[in-house]
DNA sequence: GGGTGGATCACACCAAAGTATGACCCGAAC
DNA sequence: GTTCGGGTCATACTTTGGTGTGATCCACCC
């Protein structure tokens, strides 16, 4: 789960046009990246390497499936893989629609090869820096976890900034035993000081 | 300064094509939204309007500058209303450098009112939001400013977590003297706890 | 030259935080 | 039924935090 951020970046070509998948894979062998293609989007789900750190290429017209519906069914299945999208007979209004919804580039056939590189290229850094940041965060998660129902409940009330005796009045329970809780809460947490337990529940807040 | 968030919204309009321009500026009329309109973008830029709330839809085609080249230009002079690119005549190629950009729709014409409509109005809503978080944080800032050099340096260690005595050691002074700064500190930036001024510093820092 | 504000520090005191020891209750698991 | 973990609490103690009073020094400004 976390070696994923290790991992070697995987790029996903979805293309019905064989020929095109033949050059893609070429193309980005040539520099070293590691790519697999598909004929469908059927054949890219059935895979099963969409959690795998890479990104994902796409041409607009496939057997299965349109390239756009496509793009959305990912985000709705929580692919978060970085989409670029390419096609030979596209119109302004579905790059527009693929760019909204998150795209890294919507290449026209044909397009040089250097805009692809540089696409995919962006799009594996940011798959990268979105694994890094929701790596941190699911870290912080994963101690969450460890904290009983009474150390959460604490650790939010003081990282709220209510003292011990606060605490311990809107619980009803007596400070001594938020102390021991808070103490508890600290150390599962790996939190050296209060700032930095504010930190985390900063850090943990945000995300849902 | 702070006024700008309740200003009403503009909706700046730069377009070469009089009746374009008075079309718009009948549809923006029509559902109350305050609209002004440019045939080249300099005249924009001599309006000095571009700080107040508002967004700006801009023709690809205009006298004096290509409109792509206008929208690079309003983000390097810093100006940060959102943008709608509309055209007559752009391709893919156009539109996806505009969306990499930041705008916030790309409209081919001609358009539906109701899809410039929606631009726009995605477009004040966003520039409201941004206008919200930064101006949370200006006040901040302005709070930070009040700051003395002293009582700024010991609230930085104070939030990274260290304690008085750790702090009064980095700064080689006494420790009573770092709770003076500290508590001045507290005052001044209006935080009630440390907790407070903990998410105040992550606040500002993130900023720059 | 007197006023202002920043920085420094001491002394004293109280409030809050943190820890250790020991104890009891309870439910779930073995 | 015994063990184990969570939750509860008390007593006792030390360390930090926070505030007030009073004071010195210095730079800057009118």
């Amino acid at each position: 789960m976390l070696s994923q951020i290790n991992d070697k970046a995987i790029v996903h070509v979805v293309d019905d046009d064989a020929s095109m998948r033949g050059a893609l894979e070429g193309l980005f062998d040539s520099v070293g990246l590691d790519a697999h293609t598909y004929a469908t989007a059927r054949d890219f789900l059935a895979a099963g390497l969409a959690d795998k750190p890479g990104c994902i290429v796409i041409d607009i017209r496939l057997p299965d499936m349109n390239g756009l519906d496509f793009q959305a069914q990912l985000i709705d299945i929580g692919v978060r893989l970085p989409v670029v999208m390419m096609t030979g007979y596209g119109d302004i209004t579905m790059s527009v629609r693929a760019m909204k919804r998150g795209a890294i580039d919507f290449l026209p056939k044909p397009f040089h090869d250097q805009d692809m590189l540089d696409a995919v290229m962006a799009a594996i850094e940011r798959d990268r820096q979105r694994r890094t940041v929701e790596g941190d965060i699911s870290q912080l998660q994963q101690r969450f976890g460890t904290l009983s129902a009474r150390e959460l409940q604490v650790m939010q009330l003081v990282t709220a900034g209510k003292m011990n005796k606060q605490v311990a009045n809107d619980l009803g329970i007596s400070e001594i035993t938020v102390k021991i809780h808070r103490g508890a809460a600290m150390r599962k947490m790996g939190a050296k000081t209060l700032a930095d337990l504010v930190r985390m529940a900063e850090a943990v807040k945000p995300k849902g």
